[in-house]
DNA sequence: GTACCCGGTTAT
DNA sequence: ATAACCGGGTAC
């Protein structure tokens, strides 16, 4: 046994200063180190203090001192340590931990192995991982328990462990007293660490610590001493596991906690998503992907035929092709399209949560999509699942259910296409509520002149109460069908009501109740009656229903079932959703015709078979505004672009263009 | 084999 | 969170 060390994280904030008591330091200081002992504890509020304590194969701690609160440590924290000072302030108890540590090296060359990927590492970090000869499936492991902190990928498992490992985290002492059994290994690279089979074992590596990639000659399941990284980190923000892998890579190369991974198999399964496949492609029409290298941007500047150094390896920022850019990330506020500032590949962020992309090129509004990735379906687009029974009681007390004719609006709105339905949804967004349902039975129609202060608050009740999804209760008091309720989703946004008077081309014909329920699933052939009538049925529910401020359903020759937006403020005014008799749609703009290729219909089920799609679909609109094309019009020109974009690209370009040649010609003269 | 560039990983 | 790097999939 030797010295101790201690190894000092801060915060980012304070970050840079004594690099030489850090990490490096630690190292420089005990490049011999093998096995050791790690003791975290939790110092002052600000700092985090890892000392290492240096034993002998097989020796014993033996440590008198403080225990845990609990009682006595598992084995494998052998027990508090006595750190100087103040440590135990505040509830915070230290433990100790065996680790094997090995000294860092430059990887690469001495042993073979590979280069990391990503970024080149800055050298020696040290990396803490849970050794992979610990029995990870072991049923009940916690995974809150640093214990069980395996590292890899510093933004995935890593960070999720940071959130816990974060001494100055009051989770740590619940944590730690709760480990079990494990071993952890701490290592970089060392030249002489022996090299393993395929060279990747001891990659540093983000999937390095068992990426069976060459078919499971993964030396992590067969030697226990197979070193891991580990990396002391702090900061971590993660909400919750994640863990990502090569499409190609095998199952099981990672470590993901037990429950984490039921967790999201479970999420998996509910969301339905398909297994992603292949990588996104561009379009390869629209005015982008026609475009060639502009050969100034960033990373035609990087691109090898621009004599660049090939680093960046992105596509021309021009060039991003707009359909699968317009989708979700509005362009930075800038319009210049020539910057060399851009930031590289922000369009990763969107990237990761939406990956509909692919099949871009033979996608075509005939196919139904659905959106699985992201945040977590929202509720109502979900299948009910016995859940009929609860909604009722709930809403009987919910504020919602109480007023009449009221649009509820939670007040922190996901973005529209996060409300997406899912494609195989079940049509049942509508439903009616018998009398049986009670609401309202306390006046609470009273309100029709609410203003829409008081929904705030409701809203942000009722979001609170039932999570993230939307859900609008319309109550239609005094129709023939007495005390019918309809529940549509929505989100939060300007409502109105819809005059019943708008509809006055609409024949005044009644359908039979059962067709209420508007649901045109099932597709197959629908007579030309057939699609009238179901025309007719959608008219009906949307004039009972509140719609997005200003929407107004009319039925027109066709037929078609339109809606308009009457409101001159609206940004939307003069746009027209024109849903057909098979109800799929198509929207028009000041008579100009929404381009196939936009975004919305592809966020949008070629048909509408949802209210909540219809619904959906207005909001999204209601968030775009129409390209001004100012001086010139693209033949090309998107029509309604995302704020804060006021233009589309093809207009954008046309006008450079244009510009260029104005001044070449200026030159000229 | 090469060019392109997506998307995972890592530094900052 | 974001900028940067680069392995590797894919089309040719
Ligand atoms: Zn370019
Ligand atoms: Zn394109």
């Amino acid at each position: 046994m030797s010295g101790v060390v201690t190894m000092e994280t801060r915060r980012d904030s304070e970050k840079e200063p004594a690099k030489k008591t850090g990490e490096d330091g630690w190292r420089e200081l005990y490049p011999e180190i093998k096995k050791c002992v790690i003791v975290i504890a939790r110092l002052r509020l600000d700092r985090v203090n890892v000392k290492l304590k240096q034993v002998k194969d097989g020796e014993r701690m033996s440590v008198g001192g403080r225990r845990g609160r609990s009682g006595e440590p598992s084995p494998d924290w052998m027990a508090p340590v006595d750190l100087d000072d103040t440590d135990c302030e505040g509830g915070f108890r230290s433990f100790v931990k065996k680790v094997k540590v090995r000294v860092p090296g430059n990887y690469g060359a001495a042993n073979g192995s590979r280069k990391p990927r990503g970024r080149p590492r800055r050298a020696g970090l040290l990396r803490l991982e849970r050794c992979q000869s610990c029995d990870v499936t072991a049923d009940p492991v916690d995974i809150t328990d640093p214990a069980h902190y395996c590292c890899t990928p510093q933004s995935t498992r890593l960070k999720e462990r940071g959130r816990r490992i974060r001494l100055n985290d009051k989770q740590i002492s619940v944590n730690i007293s709760q480990s079990e059994a494990n071993n952890y290994s701490l290592n970089s690279k060392v030249p002489d660490t022996p090299d393993t089979p395929n060279g990747q074992s001891q990659d540093t590596s983000p999937s390095s610590c068992c990426d069976h990639k060459d078919g499971g000659s993964c030396s992590c399941s067969t030697e226990k001493e197979n070193p891991l990284s580990i990396l002391f980190k702090k900061e971590v923000k993660r909400r919750r596991w994640r863990r990502r892998k090569l499409r190609r890579e095998p199952e099981d190369d990672s470590w993901t906690p037990p429950r984490a991974k039921k967790v999201e198999e479970e999420a998996k399964q509910k969301t339905n998503q398909p297994e992603r496949k292949g990588r996104r492609r561009a379009c390869g029409r629209c005015a982008a992907c026609l475009r060639e290298d502009c050969g100034k941007c960033l990373y035609c500047l990087d691109k090898r035929k621009f004599g660049g150094p090939e680093k960046k390896k992105q596509r021309c920022q021009l060039r991003v092709c707009l359909v699968v850019e317009s989708n979700f990330r509005p362009r930075p506020p800038q319009t210049n399209l020539t910057v060399t500032t851009a930031t590289e590949p922000q369009h990763h962020r969107w990237r990761r949560g939406r990956d509909e992309n692919e099949e871009e090129v033979k996608v075509t509004r005939t196919r139904r999509r659905r959106w699985g990735g992201g945040r977590a379906t929202p509720r109502w687009m979900k299948k009910e699942t016995g859940g009929g029974e609860r909604k009722k009681k709930g809403k009987k007390n919910s504020p919602a259910a109480q007023e009449s004719s009221v649009l509820i609006m939670p007040t922190d709105l996901p973005h529209p296409l996060l409300l997406q339905p899912m494609e195989e949804e079940e049509a049942v967004e509508i439903t009616r509520r018998g009398a049986e349902g009670g609401l309202c039975e306390d006046g609470g129609r009273a309100e029709e002149t609410a203003g829409r202060a008081w929904r705030e608050e409701e809203c942000s009740e009722v979001v609170t109460e039932s999570g993230t999804y939307y859900e609008v209760e319309v109550e239609v008091p005094g129709s023939d069908s007495d005390e019918e309720t309809l529940t549509a989703s929505s989100t939060p946004s300007e409502v109105t009501e819809v005059p019943d008077d708008v509809t006055a081309s609409c024949p005044a014909y009644d359908p039979p109740n059962s067709l209420e329920l508007f649901s045109l699933l099932g597709g197959g052939a629908m007579d030309e009656v057939t699609c009238g009538w179901s025309l007719l049925c959608l008219l009906r529910v949307l004039r009972r229903t509140v719609l997005p401020a200003h929407w107004v359903p009319v039925l027109a020759a066709g037929p078609l079932l339109q809606l308009l937006q009457c409101s001159k403020l609206s940004s939307m005014s003069d746009t027209i959703v024109h849903v057909q008799p098979d109800h799929c749609f198509y929207i028009t703009v000041q008579s100009r015709l929404l381009p196939d290729t936009h975004t919305v219909y592809r966020t949008h089920t070629p048909r509408i078979t949802q209210l909540s799609q219809l619904v959906s679909l207005l909001l999204e609109l209601e968030r775009l505004t129409v390209c001004r094309g100012l001086r010139v019009r693209s033949p090309t020109c998107c029509v309604l672009v995302a704020p804060p974009c006021l233009t589309c690209l093809p207009c954008l370009l046309q006008e450079e263009e244009e510009e260029e040649e104005e001044e070449e010609e200026g030159r000229m003269n």
